[in-house]
DNA sequence: GACAAATAACTGACTGGTCAGTTATTAATA
DNA sequence: TATTAATAACTGACCAGTCAGTTATTTGTC
């Protein structure tokens, strides 16, 4: 293994490192994963995992911001720039799918779902930083969508959760049964389904 | 302690034994979970917990037996006596709230999402009797309200994924989140919105 | 350009502690 | 007294985190 002289060379080591430590947390949870594998993965010694970073714990620390984070920014993107509601959800309705088939998020949720009791800290930052915010998100975009007339509405933060709701099923499925799936779900006829039930449920009926 | 005399006393025993073992693995995770303090926690020792099952990994299964199922059986009947899709997603509506609250399902599928890696034959059995059992039972339930010209529909199998998502988020969020919260998510508005949200996208229109 | 000294990235054997599963022993019941 | 539920001491494997030593790379000197 050749040696990390430069910043940009550690900056690419950590994240090799973090990337390693994300399918081994997934593969075999939080605790059961060994830094020996997780430094292994990388072409790494267990003694270099530790020059970056100090603990365990703070591995699994990096994980979100280097996997949740990215996600996060592209929905409140789409969610303050839609022209109008109806482009805006069809907007998450491609971007969806893309994210669970192609991003780490789904790998991301699976571990942090199932260590989340052992740390209390990191799953309230988790919460406050990327659930809360991604659910105002979509909560401003229906009342702005209600208060220019486009929509009727009673509770913007309830109904943002049934916005989400199809988008955590699947990231949780793709997580824990994809791979058993002899042909996998038609995630964006899934997705297309669902804003389009959406858009007439909310919709102004007579 | 004691002891058990009658066959009934052992399974009361063993149901104590799970109901532990439930606590433990949600609160610590499969792997940090402790032989001995399950057992403590149902006032035995680790020696009597071996009496009762054979390894950590034979109580993970025997969870499953004891609180996945009951409740599938009530969504199969719900689905399967229901008068009209109106009146089963309305029942779905109550039955679902209840069942967050006060079961243990949330724990459970906590437990089932964070270990699903370590135990690909529980987690293949889960699929295959209790989600593949429920997407099913739902799925029937809108294909004869389309049969029956109630609803339009195309695709009876995405669209039960529609249906449940909200569930499955609420049930994540109970095992995850909950207990952070200071105000509880009203639940009950919720589903309530749901169901009124399918009937109005599902019916027909124009 | 050649060599040596200095630096710091990297390694892996080791320690201290933990815990699943076993077993010898105790004690309640019939 | 025979049976067996229950216990607690024990064992063997495992692993996070440490650290003394190794070696690739850079820097300074001629």
């Amino acid at each position: 293994m050749q040696r990390a002289r430069s910043e940009s060379d550690k900056t690419a080591r950590r994240r090799r490192l973090v990337a390693a430590a994300l399918d081994e947390f997934y593969e075999r949870g939080f605790t059961a994963a060994r830094m020996e594998d997780i430094a292994g993965r990388a072409d790494l010694s267990k003694g270099t995992l530790y020059l970056y970073f100090s603990s365990k714990e703070d591995l699994f620390r990096a994980l979100i911001d280097e996997y949740a984070l990215p996600n996060l920014n592209t929905l409140e993107m789409i969610s303050r720039t839609g022209p109008s509601l109806g482009a805006a959800l069809s907007a998450i309705a491609t971007f969806a799918p893309q994210v669970i088939r192609h991003s780490n998020l789904p790998k991301l949720l699976k571990v942090l779902i199932g260590d989340s009791q052992n740390f209390p800290g990191i799953v309230r930052t988790y919460r406050e930083e990327v659930i809360d915010r991604g659910l105002a998100a979509v909560s401003a975009l229906l009342q702005r969508a209600h208060d220019a007339g486009e929509i009727e509405i009673d509770d913007p933060a309830l109904t943002a959760r049934l916005v989400i709701a199809p988008m955590v099923l699947s990231i949780i499925w793709q997580a824990v049964f994809a791979h058993t799936d002899k042909t996998p779900i038609d995630l964006d006829t899934l997705f297309r389904m669902h804003v389009d039930h959406l858009k007439r449920a909310l919709s102004y009926q007579e």
